[in-house]
DNA sequence: AAACCGGGGGA
DNA sequence: TCCCCAGGTTT
């Protein structure tokens, strides 16, 4: 990467001080930033980098606890029941990463005695594992000199270099990641890169930084041509689908259907969807719901229709079929599939893992006063 | 390159 | 409401 006009290897070496000095100063005080001997534990590390994916930190810090005091290292992740581990994750989303990272824990057992190495190339092929883990955790456990780019980081890079173009897109991601090996220091690297997205985190914010107290303002290439508000093009939003989510309760006698996809299910992960083609003319959405839930099952079936938007790139069918209890989205089940299904009573449900909505789904048609929207 | 995965929090 | 968040995998 080149660096501005005006920038000398001095003045790098400026930037890097600072911003450690920073760092050592004013980092939050984050329960994986635990250290015993002046080390960080590579376990701790891992786990928190991929609750953190995607996810804000306060969001996090109860979730990492939890799963700490239930797993504290990775032989008890491994020997664990993947429905526990599930369970833990509950409400965090992307259940994706807690398969990922259970496979994994598994893998290093089997492989490595349960050692987390200092390792590249033991970190890269695991399930779950990108450049971005694979650095963090290796930066921040064994000091390697490892770059990371993730939101906050990226959106520090751009400004301080004034990159003109969209860092998150073709030729801008080479550009950025370039941008974070130049930057990175030959020691301290994991506390260097922590610095990166920490100021993000709190100095160099996405609307409205506060540069008045940013340590490298004085180097701050996008704040000295006035542009750190343009600075990086903001994100291209997808459209809003609309999205119908028919929840339906399968049952027999007192029990109702808990179905759970197999994770290794692959395409099918949308298998509960209804295709249009089986939506008789004229026929309500949540009717014809319950007509192919029954038709499927071949059991009873009680009608529960909610509705709600959803935020994806394209999302072309209109009516998920969710069977009651089943769906971890990313993972998880369906209506028709039953590999993996059983009967429970209604009241167990609350021990197995759902994702946030389908709870709330389950919780409105478990109330006998609960009136179903139909649309 | 684009789609997918989910939920919460702040402005 | 809209935007954002310690990304990785799959097609």
């Amino acid at each position: 990467m080149k660096l501005p006009d005006g920038w000398s290897p001095r003045t790098l070496a400026g930037v890097r001080t600072k911003l450690l000095n920073w760092f050592d100063k004013n980092q939050r005080d984050l329960p994986w930033r635990r250290t015993v001997n002046g080390a960080r534990d590579a376990y701790q590390v891992w786990i928190s980098e991929v609750m953190l994916q995607q996810t804000t930190v306060a969001a996090v810090v109860p979730y990492f606890e939890r799963f700490l005091a239930a797993f504290p290292d990775v032989r008890a992740l491994a020997a664990a029941d993947e429905q526990r581990v599930l369970k833990l994750w509950e409400g965090l989303g992307y259940y994706r990463r807690a398969r990922h990272l259970h496979a994994a824990a598994k893998l290093l057992v089997a492989a490595h005695n349960g050692d987390l190495p200092d390792d590249p190339d033991v970190w890269a092929p695991l399930p779950g594992v990108g450049r971005y883990i694979l650095g963090a955790v290796l930066s921040q456990a064994f000091d390697r000199p490892l770059p990371i780019v993730e939101a906050n980081s990226l959106r520090v890079l751009a400004r301080l270099f004034a990159y003109p173009g969209d860092p998150r897109e073709g030729e801008g991601k080479v550009w950025v990641w370039a941008a974070a090996e130049t930057v990175l220091p030959a020691k301290r690297a994991g506390d260097f890169n922590q610095s990166l997205m920490e100021l993000g985190a709190l100095i160099c914010t996405p609307a409205a930084p506060a540069c008045d107290r940013c340590p490298v303002r004085d180097n701050c290439e996008a704040k000295r041509l006035g542009r750190q508000d343009q600075i990086p093009p903001k994100k291209k939003q997808p459209a809003i689908t609309e999205v119908a989510e028919v929840g339906v309760v399968i049952r027999d006698g007192a029990n109702v259907l808990l179905c759970q996809r197999p994770a290794d299910a692959g395409r099918w992960q949308n298998m509960w969807e209804i295709p249009h083609a089986l939506r008789m003319e004229g026929e309500d959405v949540s009717a014809a719901a319950v007509r192919v839930a029954r038709e499927l099952t071949g059991f009873d079936v009680e009608p529960g229709a909610e509705i709600r938007t959803v935020r994806h790139g394209v999302t072309r069918y209109a009516i998920t079929l969710v069977c009651v209890g089943s769906v971890l989205r990313g993972g998880a089940f369906a209506a028709g599939h039953y590999a993996n299904a059983k009967w429970v009573a209604p009241r167990e449900l609350g021990d197995y893992p759902v994702s946030s909505p389908q709870r709330k789904l389950m919780t409105a048609l478990a109330d006998p006063n609960h009136q179903p929207r139909l649309f």
